[in-house]
DNA sequence: TTAATATGCAACCAAATGGTTGCATGTCAA
DNA sequence: TTGACATGCAACCATTTGGTTGCATATTAA
């Protein structure tokens, strides 16, 4: 559940497509979700296996057939560990300009 | 400035260094940030370049150098636009479960 | 002007990626 | 049990990607 694993699950339109469909009902099927796209099966069976190698998707057998459901700790944890350090930096440049601002029209 | 060239951006790790290192420091030149890392300096170009062009970062050329910027808008907009979606998907799901428990347990 | 410095451009290469087809395995229902 | 259905596995292919080397251009400083 490396974070480079998440960020390379996540690069792809496909699999963001994925996680959209399961977004919109979760517990899909595998064959579900191929209803959903213009590929064969197996090209989205290698896209939820990288999914659920970056753990953003969880899965459980039932029977013969297997349930996808979306898993959004690792998507928050990048939002709040990588992400939140650039929105911060942001908002602190934001802060300085504001600074910058009052200081020259007083 | 589309969405998917923001994530294709930031699936690199070696992008994400770099990203990392402007944020340390802000508007490095390209040697600046080639001495950082231990690759030559056409990759490390090549990479900003594909930063550059999902506006992830901004350059300011000043004279013959080239000085690069951080541009936390698109990541800040992925945040929102993408990523709250299913963090607001979880904190529904964590409700559920709430209900579901505080019925069980009465 | 000339030499050193900073960046740009292009060809080339190995490896990873996204996709396909074909066949195998496992499970449900008649 | 047998056929239909759901998924798994493997080989193969084209394209993209990340990286290199080599040379070109532009700017600063002596």
């Amino acid at each position: 559940m490396s974070m480079d694993a998440v960020f390379r699950a996540l690069a792809d339109p496909t699999r963001r497509q994925l996680l959209d469909s399961l977004h919109d009902r979760n517990g899909q099927t595998l064959n579900a979700l191929c209803e959903r796209t213009d590929m064969t099966r197996q090209a989205v069976t290698k896209h939820l296996a990288i999914l659920e190698e970056a753990n953003v998707i969880t899965t459980v057998r039932n029977g013969r057939e297997k349930e996808h459901y979306l898993n959004s700790v690792p998507i928050n944890e990048i939002a709040e560990r990588w992400i939140g350090k650039f929105e911060r930096g942001r908002l602190t440049a934001l802060s300085d300009l504001k600074k910058r601002l009052e200081r020259e029209e007083p």
